[in-house]
DNA sequence: CTTTATACTGTAAGCGCTATCATAAACAAG
DNA sequence: CTTGTTTATGATAGCGCTTACAGTATAAAG
């Protein structure tokens, strides 16, 4: 905020140098004697010289800044991935910046012109599910921003696209907690939240039925509910389904599509004077930071977001154009118990 | 990720004009005709031509894009803060970058030089306590930055530094617990988390024996913790002070610094068969969107933040130098009750 | 004491825009 | 018709760096 910010040309005079010797200095380049080293960098300390990083990135063609799309960042499991991500730029010296997902919807004031002008070095893009048919257009702008920059998906790669992407095995997640349900002797299981299978490139309806098939149940499609995955979602999806079932008829065990939806789960049973995990087991997944601290404590899926976060920003910067799949992990907590016969 | 991008001079040369012309056009200027203007544009769009905001920032000396640093995103109070000032910004055409704490921590590689180089347009910068004494290199460093752009903070001010704000009335707001939970007839009130009186500029403390006084009620040491505010901390300080005490002497009611706090303070007391809120009444800070879900709901204090986030942002563009404090709003759920006699 | 590396350091041409002039064309007024 | 205005456009000088490329000493070699 003071005067005029210093540039290389004050540097140089008044250390009696040229710029071109100022800026092998600052840059830490070979061919500088010891003497004119200290005398330059003597000024540059004095003067609180800062080399501006956008004249630089004029001629270098480079930003140093990554960009990352998501979501929501009030939901926590978007946070994680956002600070694995960002921890792992600013290793690198990257700087990280957040738009939101509305910046690749075209319908818009500018669809991703902001992104495309901006050059970043690179783009984060989270992707959960394949947006409705008529919205492809976000699709289209996710993929015209590649002319732009390099971009690696975190969540799902849509069909056809070939990015580079972390993602989850939800399929096989989804297939081991059925396992993990019907071993402690559940045989009805709900599932609740997410989209349609067409629309899930994950397909964790899969797992779901293998898992199913796995225990020789049948796939009773009054225990699928589609919602979103928030808390209130969840909550209103249940009571919806316990609504239109008989008790008799009730699951004994519901599987959330991620830790929101399982504590509105866990809200609307507890108003119903349901007791869980006796008279319903709920599992979640993304655990969240406060799932050992829900009553009682949520079992739910480890899916390392940080990590997968820092990935993503390693497969940016090394340019590798390969798909990986994060690591999981089942972690049991009190949510979920044995069916009392 | 294509060829080379395309600049301004392929669109000029492509449309049969001069640069200037096609530059006017990009900023929508007034003198131009609608004849040239429409064939420029149209240059434009079939190229998928974007001005590059780097080469644009070296003339215009404005780069449109702040920063934000805060201790830790993984604390939804801090997302609350940052989703605030991320769509303020993009409202505003702004990008929007986070910075973790350690880039003002001195003894780190390049201190505030990342931060420097980049010639942000603002900086928000989250202050919750004072470093301690040692550490005033972290406040220098602030200092420092003001040297290359505007800086506001949010949380507290330091004293002798005149940043503009936007604070929190900490004190009345503790006051006000205090007398609601003595309203609710409890006599020993335990408050928890936090850092030393000489280092927290928002006087907690003084609230806290304010309310005591207003209810004549003694300032009792051993119901004073300090603790960072993590679950972890506060399951730990609540512990701790009830092994120091005997049980005769246990709060009736706890205070905490915030909901994390709580929720640790709400497992631990859980833990040893305190029954809440018969037992032991809690109150957080921060109104956590979990907070509503935990059992039982935890009764907290709504701050605000995304709009404090938003009114930073605007504080930042409008170059206001004006502290501001932040609205609040008790939100009683059922984790504080009426004493029983 | 020339010749030829070797080690520094300076000159200058951009990078892709914005912004200031200058110029040209088209009109209005005298 | 001049002269003065207005409107549309082009030339051009930076912005603050990086990066060939071109010197100029100084040292090693012949």
């Amino acid at each position: 905020m003071s005067s005029e910010s210093v540039t290389i040309y004050d540097i140089a005079s008044e250390a009696g140098v040229s710029i071109a010797t100022v800026s092998r200095v600052l840059r830490g380049e070979a061919n500088v004697s010891e003497a004119t080293r200290k005398k330059v960098q003597d000024v540059i300390d004095r003067r609180n010289y800062r080399p501006s990083s956008i004249a630089r990135g004029l001629t270098s063609k480079t930003t140093h800044s990554l960009g990352i799309i998501l979501p929501k960042l009030l939901n926590p499991h978007y946070a994680m991935i956002f600070t694995g991500a960002q921890e792992e730029a600013r290793k690198l010296g990257y700087t990280m910046s957040l738009f939101p997902w509305s910046s690749l919807d075209t319908r818009e004031y500018n669809p991703a012109a902001m992104l495309a002008e901006r050059r970043l070095d690179g783009l984060i893009v989270c992707v959960e599910y394949l947006p409705p048919d008529h919205d492809v257009q976000v699709l289209s702008a996710l993929h015209d921003l590649r002319q732009y920059m390099p971009v690696v998906l975190i969540g799902c790669v849509p069909p056809s696209y070939d990015f580079p992407a972390i993602t989850n095995n939800s399929a096989a997640m989804m297939q081991e907690v059925v396992r993990y349900l019907t071993g402690l002797g559940h045989e009805r299981i709900a599932f609740i939240g997410g989209v349609e299978e067409d629309r899930d490139p994950l397909r964790r309806d899969v797992g779901y039925e293998n898992g199913l098939k796995d225990a020789r149940l049948p796939y009773t499609a009054s225990y699928r509910i589609y919602c979103k995955g928030t808390t209130e979602a969840g909550s209103a999806a249940l009571n919806q389904m316990l609504d239109s079932l008989k008790p008799e008829y009730w699951p004994t065990a519901v599987i959330a599509l991620n830790d929101l939806v399982a504590m509105g789960c866990m809200a609307a049973a507890r108003d119903r004077g349901l007791s869980i995990p006796d008279q319903l087991s709920v599992i979640g997944c993304d655990n969240l930071f406060c799932a050992p601290y829900l009553y009682p404590p949520l079992t739910s899926i480890n899916t390392y977001q940080q990590r997968t976060g820092a990935r993503a920003v390693q497969l940016l910067i090394s340019g590798e154009n390969k798909q990986e799949t994060a690591d999981w992990e089942l972690v049991e907590r009190a949510s979920c118990a044995r069916l009392k016969p």
